[in-house]
DNA sequence: AATCTTAGTTGTGGATGTAGTATGA
DNA sequence: TTCATACTACATCCACAACTAAGAT
């Protein structure tokens, strides 16, 4: 594990075209997922769209997983400082896959709701040990090279309490090693990243700071945050840790930092992956297809060639004999402009028509209802 | 294939209880 | 900081017409 690794990484990020555009505007490039409104958004287009009433500011946000760009991310790499979706976290983590060892630093991290201020921001996307440096420091052309050397020792977000009913599937299966239950519980010290997207976050943060003429950083502190609320409860775990759930109580198990990764996906991985729990499977066929832009790979054995498929018309997921088998034959391009689209069209289409007053479905059971005798607010029975 | 019968499920609104939050002493 | 009180939001309960699905004719 030498240099080539880590430079195969870095090839395998700038291969990854900009592609992750906010399912909103269109312009902006999404770093966060809303899993209520099933789509991918810009830090403006979030706030724009979750404070138009109580209602929408209720949707839980995650940032954007930055290996299939398409599902909330609910574990970060330390070590890769990639922020990951659960399948992808499988697929990536899962022994016997070495783009991303199972050995690696990683945590859960937090999905939050409401309306935050860019300060609250700050905190939520993991920026908020910067010496009060982002938004002030940066130049008016987003030049923000010193900002990004000191994400490097970046922050962290709560780790969430709750799990995933994938979670729950796959901590079922006790033929792997992967631990997705055993994902390391509440870390002490929020030091964490928000991924591979730093420059893109910060960059719409200080949109959204213009907006605030009133902002300060100093605001973005520890405490609770009148605007929107965390989902997870005080952290209380050491980043580089994992634990069973058995074991949560006991001593840690310490897992030492991967250093260096490989990007190719050995071909066991697909065997690996293959022996996912059906479920899982299942739950991630239908999330590629729900979601633009959702890598084909469902199994993660094609990812040893460029993830690409940008606009640029760069090499294309390679359809495996088994995925080409299940995948209608169309280019991946063109699915996934296709795809997006039709998202698009059908989330802003859902925005407009969604209603939360009181619907009712037959009228003719409210006049009912409406006449009928009631004590004290219940129906009585009527006898005849 | 069309119609009828039967059994089970759904939806409707006002009063009430309960849990959570906010406020003030 | 703690406690009491006020307030808010939400779930629950009730009867039965309307609806749905399956089986019988």
């Amino acid at each position: 594990m030498t240099e080539h690794q880590p430079r195969q990484h870095h090839r395998h990020q700038e291969e990854r075209p900009k592609r992750r555009f906010c399912d909103y505007c269109n312009e902006r490039t999404a770093v966060l997922y809303c899993r209520a409104d099933s789509a991918k958004l810009c830090l403006p287009c979030d706030r724009e769209v979750h404070s138009t009433n109580q209602l929408f500011s209720k949707h839980s946000r995650s940032l954007l997983c930055d290996l299939c760009d398409a599902s909330p991310a609910s574990i970060f790499c330390e070590t890769e400082h990639f922020v990951l979706c659960t399948n992808c976290d499988w697929e990536n983590h899962s022994q016997g896959n070495s783009y991303l060892s199972p050995v690696h630093n990683r945590r859960p991290i937090e999905s939050f709701t409401g309306c935050p201020s860019v300060s609250e921001l700050f905190t939520v996307v993991g920026f908020h040990d910067l010496d009060h440096k982002p938004l002030s420091l940066a130049d008016e052309n987003g030049n923000n090279s010193n900002v990004s050397a000191e994400l490097s020792a970046l922050l962290a977000w709560e780790p969430p309490d709750f799990v995933s009913i994938d979670d729950l599937i796959v901590s079922s299966d006790s033929d792997h090693n992967f631990q997705a239950l055993g994902v390391p519980p509440l870390p002490k010290n929020r030091n964490a990243s928000c991924g591979q997207h730093k420059e893109e976050m910060l960059s719409q943060l200080r949109q959204l700071a213009k907006l605030e003429p009133n902002f300060k950083y100093e605001s973005a502190d520890v405490e609770p945050f009148a605007g929107f609320q965390s989902l997870v409860p005080e952290p209380n775990f050491q980043p580089g840790h994992l634990r069973t759930s058995a074991e949560r109580d006991a001593e840690p198990i310490s897992f030492p930092a991967y250093e260096t990764s490989s990007l190719r996906w050995p071909t066991d991985s697909c065997e690996a992956a293959n022996q996912r729990p059906l479920t899982l499977l299942r739950n991630h066929f239908e999330e590629s297809f729900a979601v633009p832009d959702k890598h084909l790979d469902t199994t993660g054995c094609t990812r040893n060639v460029s993830v690409s498929d940008g606009d640029e018309g760069r090499s294309q997921h390679p359809i495996t004999a088994e995925t080409s088998a299940v995948f209608p034959k169309v280019s991946v391009h063109e699915l996934n402009s296709q795809e997006r689209d039709s998202a698009i069209s059908r989330y802003k289409e859902k925005r407009k028509t969604r209603r939360y007053d009181k619907h009712i479905r037959y009228e003719s059971r409210k006049v009912r209802a409406e006449s009928r005798t009631r004590i004290k607010g219940r129906f009585a029975r009527i006898d005849h």
